[in-house]
DNA sequence: GTTATCCTTTCAATCGATTGCAAACTGAGC
DNA sequence: GCTCAGTTTGCAATCGATTGAAAGGATAAC
């Protein structure tokens, strides 16, 4: 007999081909303990000899399931562009990795900050078992009302007062504290802030700002707040905008690397110097931090890992477990870029 | 009568209301001509005003197809952080709005690069109507296999003899040749080539860089090609062991922006000047590289533009249609990083 | 009134699996 | 040989749609 002849595919074949009912089939090949081990492995090295793969959409369309997770970036409505920081990058990354694992198909998309309600009855919502949002960004009320059409959803973000749905983050506090404090420990007294204060993450982070400066009894100047999007672009104009003015400081803490990257540019551009003259702090430690000039000081999250606990939640809800919220240490790296002394001496060639 | 009582979630029940059948419903809906306008319209107000949704899965499932395109990034073996660099992000991107607008959905995955051909039975490929991979990685004959299956599949990355699969990509020589002769141009004598030759697309960049080499008429050297895959630190560790190895070069042609990033802050932590001393260009033009400083020269490419093509050419596939090759133009954006004069001064705030 | 014709609508099979329940088989005990 | 319990297998409904073929109904011509 020929290893592998006409290629057998549906279930139905491979039950004839065994002289078994399609029912004897299926429970065979999913080890039921109804099935004799006699019939259960003639059919198994049957299955095995034809080459037969179930077809997973037809049982997961039976079982009314999909072994689908919808992962949805939002989007920012002005610049269009929120997802060219390397930041997303590696939260898919990390997210796919561990679905993978789970045996769950990740399926990609990405909402107008505007409005995520559509997506209620959408594919989003309707082809995945469960659905993950990367950032509140200004959908918290929409989130809510989505959350409690009992659909599994789990949000990156921040936690806010009458939050309803279930929620991973960092400590975007604690984060924004310890960068704030780290410049105030080496002497600078003029912070500037860049971030939109609007998105949860960033107020979070600009809350642990406030209470360093509070702590080393510095007052705050409104005009040291840079209302900014995750943008490069806006960044720097931004810089600009503040260096035209001749608004006075000394450091800035950035809300992202992508943002301190461009930061960086601009006021060298402008002739200051990093960090003698402004001395900077990002946010994700991105791999590109590190190789920036100077290597910028970035406060670490670990995004993989995010990623991760992301995933396990979201399965957590879709087998109807309790899942409460979660929240990802933050530590600081140092680097030259807020004064720092320079790095040890790098590895050399293998 | 209430705007919307009990849902309405199938069409059974939509028929029921409607007193027609399952068949006419259907029909109705999907703007039949065999059903009289009459019957048509009373079945779509009643779904207007039920909410009524088709159970897309249902007919995906009946119709045997899946409107899921899926996304198969490479990954390299040894750093399994291929995705780390924003060229994917941006990709993904431009494949993912072009998707949505044809109403398609996008399953990401990545394979490992030593082993594409166990996907063929995966789900990567039964649950979807086709197939787009970002890289050929070192899988050109598993990728012939691949395609020999008849299942739509596109691939971004660059020609190569005997291939029998649908192909999209840049013009890697071109601007591989662009890089060198623009370094070439500027003086330079002692160019240096960075990036992993095994990858086909990096491979027709060099043979671009060895073009223009021959051109000015200068002969390569061996240890001025430096085996390196997509990825900063390595990338890091081959330029310090060149520079240990004192071997003399003025210029680099990186295969990507993140190594030509890498390449520079390596040079300069070990005292070189960019690009005074040592000229760099890097290629994809990431939204970074205007901001590193100095700001990186690169081959841009349109990939936006490319995620956009490579849909087109996979749907075209799928609906049966006979589908080219496509090649998208490479331009040499100079900044910096090679020794150009200084960008021009930079917008303000606005 | 009958028949042919055309326009609507319904019937029922189908996609490829799972599963509750009924039926058949097996072997033991009497 | 018969009954009963326990084990194994098969029948048929089901998930929610689509669609070819058959049936039903209206209209017009004779």
């Amino acid at each position: 007999m020929p290893p592998a002849q006409h290629k057998v595919t549906t279930l139905q074949e491979l039950a004839d081909l065994a002289g078994v009912s399609r029912a004897t089939a299926s429970r065979a090949l999913s080890d039921s303990t109804l099935i004799s081990d006699k019939t259960k492995s003639k059919i198994r090295s049957l299955a095995q000899k034809h080459n037969y793969r179930i077809n997973e959409r037809a049982r997961d369309f039976r079982l009314q399931r999909s072994r689908v997770i919808s992962v949805v970036f939002m989007l920012d409505n002005q610049s269009q562009q929120h997802m060219s920081d390397p930041f997303f990058l590696e939260m898919l990354g990390g997210i796919a990795d561990s679905l993978a694992q789970h045996d769950y198909d990740l399926l990609l998309a990405h909402a107008p900050i505007e409005n995520v309600e559509h997506l209620r009855d959408s594919r989003v919502f309707r082809n995945a078992d469960g659905v993950i949002f990367i950032g509140q960004g200004e959908q918290h009320e929409r989130l809510n009302a989505l959350a409690a059409q009992g659909r599994p959803m789990v949000i990156w973000g921040s936690k806010l007062p009458d939050k309803r749905y279930c929620l991973v983050g960092g400590e975007n506090e604690h984060g924004g504290y310890l960068a704030a404090s780290h410049l105030l420990k080496l002497g600078r007294r003029h912070l500037a802030f860049c971030g939109r204060i609007d998105i949860p993450e960033v107020a979070a982070r600009y809350r642990g700002y406030q209470r360093a400066l509070a702590e080393f009894g510095i007052a705050e100047h409104a005009d040291r707040v840079l209302d900014v999007p995750f943008d490069m672009r806006r960044a720097q104009a931004a810089f600009c905008a503040v260096l035209e003015r001749r608004v006075r400081f000394d450091a800035a803490v950035c809300a992202s690397d992508v943002m301190a990257l461009s930061a960086i540019a601009t006021l060298s551009e402008a002739g200051m110097r990093v960090p003698e003259d402004i001395a900077v702090v990002g946010y994700d430690d991105i791999g590109l931090a590190a190789y920036s000039r100077p290597p910028l000081t970035s406060v670490r999250q670990n995004i993989r890992w995010a990623g991760r606990v992301l995933v396990e939640s979201v399965l957590g809800l879709i087998n109807g477990e309790q899942v409460g919220d979660t929240s990802l240490a933050s530590t600081l790296i140092v680097r030259r870029s807020c004064g720092a002394p320079p790095a040890p001496p790098r590895a050399t060639a293998s």
